[in-house]
DNA sequence: ATAGATCTTGCGGGTTCCCGCAGGACGCCG
DNA sequence: CGGCGTCCTGCGGGAACCCGCAAGATCTAT
């Protein structure tokens, strides 16, 4: 067996260096890469099965390394490895996760023993291995009840990127009225009416749904990153088309 | 000599305590602390007068516990220690810095060597060591041609926060259109005009600035928890007002 | 198949935002 | 002192936003 660990700390590096050794006594090579970039080249280089990716790096992020690299083959077992458990990098890596495939979510808080029982459920069981509090994230937001539905995740996207209603309007197929409607489910939703005192009117809904998404980590910087590349292509290749 | 690690995380923590015993014979104790408050608690009851400090921590960050600490005893040395020069970082410490007080910047990803010299120079020689990249920011932000002013940050964070025109006026005591002249200001130097394709009024200027400043961190998650934690403040106090 | 819930769309209006224009206040300098 | 640049301020108008109302469309369930 052999063991990919892509992960920009060296401390940490090295520390899940010591952790495969210690749990995975039949793996025979560890390698290490210390960004997404040179991650994703080992891995189709050496066509690597067993990955320990850490989600938030520098330059390209563990998201779009684990979209390529699973792209690819999807039956790779990826561990995410990660400090937060944001509902933006659960809910991205919920979305681009194969079927059937297995993986695992662990947080760097936890205890090393944890580490070591995830390392060989997933790598060796093939079994998938959630943290409890990522899970609880997971069920909570992706539920219908009081999480965010996927269309209006949509728009909350588009809205931070600073789109008109016009737009968001042609680019997610809706008419105008449409989306100021899912709008209004979001304000409600983020409750950005009870955010500041009760003022009428003291406030702009807009940027405010956008600033409490961040502050309840709905959004993060990653999330943006992404969301702005991907409106990017759409931008030009609606310039085509018209 | 003592020395106090503020640090969440264990390997980090770690490590550092390893480094100073290594770069400071002369220290004979070393505290440690997992998070901003047992921080700050340990650095009043032991009187700390040497403080290594992360910015990024959950709950209470680096910058208040700085700030709290600085505020009861302004000679205390201060090393920050963090992964990332964001410009918001960078401004929120140059912000708090007493006069004349000895502290440092070191990122994360500096070789062991330059945190040893980093921590000889301020403990012992009280003096200011400020990271290369991090310097570079400092010069750049503060200087009134490429960066922005204290005045348009300020404004800057009122409509990050979903404030209305009226009430950042208020706010700032300035009359509706001035607020709206900075604005402009704002647009101009986010370059929001540009970031989207040349289609006019395909945007939505307000939201459009904040993520634009989000995506060249010159805001991020700690600056808009902090200013949202001073505008409840302010809300309170201006509703006695009335 | 019929009723009810949910989603979509159009219309209309009140409000806020964005900004050009122009007048006034203040400091600087020859 | 008279010009000049910079900032603050008011006015006005076009555009975008927020949202109540109501008529179709779609889906579910009994």
């Amino acid at each position: 067996m052999r063991v990919l660990i892509i992960e920009d700390d060296p401390l940490h590096r090295s520390f899940l260096q010591e952790a495969v050794r210690a749990a995975l006594p039949e793996c025979r090579e560890v390698l290490e890469a210390a960004n997404g970039v040179t991650g994703e080249e080992l891995a189709r280089s050496h066509g690597a099965e067993q990955i320990i990716l850490d989600l938030q790096m520098p330059g390209r992020n563990g998201i779009e390394a684990a979209r390529s690299i699973w792209r690819e083959r999807p039956e790779t077992r990826i561990l995410f490895w990660s400090n937060y458990s944001d509902e933006a990098y659960v809910r991205g890596v919920s979305r681009i996760v194969p079927d059937g495939a297995a993986y695992g979510y662990v947080l760097k808080s936890a205890a090393e023993e944890r580490l070591k029982l995830a390392l060989r459920s997933i790598f060796i069981e093939n079994q998938c291995v959630i943290d409890r509090e990522v899970r609880g994230l997971q069920q909570k937001s992706l539920g219908p009840n009081n999480g965010f539905s996927d269309t209006e995740y949509e728009i909350l996207v588009d809205v931070a990127l600073g789109l008109t209603d016009r737009i968001i309007a042609r680019r997610r197929n809706l008419s105008l009225r449409s989306v100021q409607n899912r709008l209004q489910q979001l304000y409600d939703k983020l409750e950005v009416y009870h955010s500041l005192g009760e003022e009428t009117g003291a406030i702009n809904l807009r940027t405010r749904a956008v600033t409490n998404a961040l502050l309840r980590k709905l959004l993060n910087y990653s999330a943006l990153e992404k969301a702005e590349a991907e409106l990017q292509e759409w931008l030009k290749q609606s310039a085509v088309d018209r």
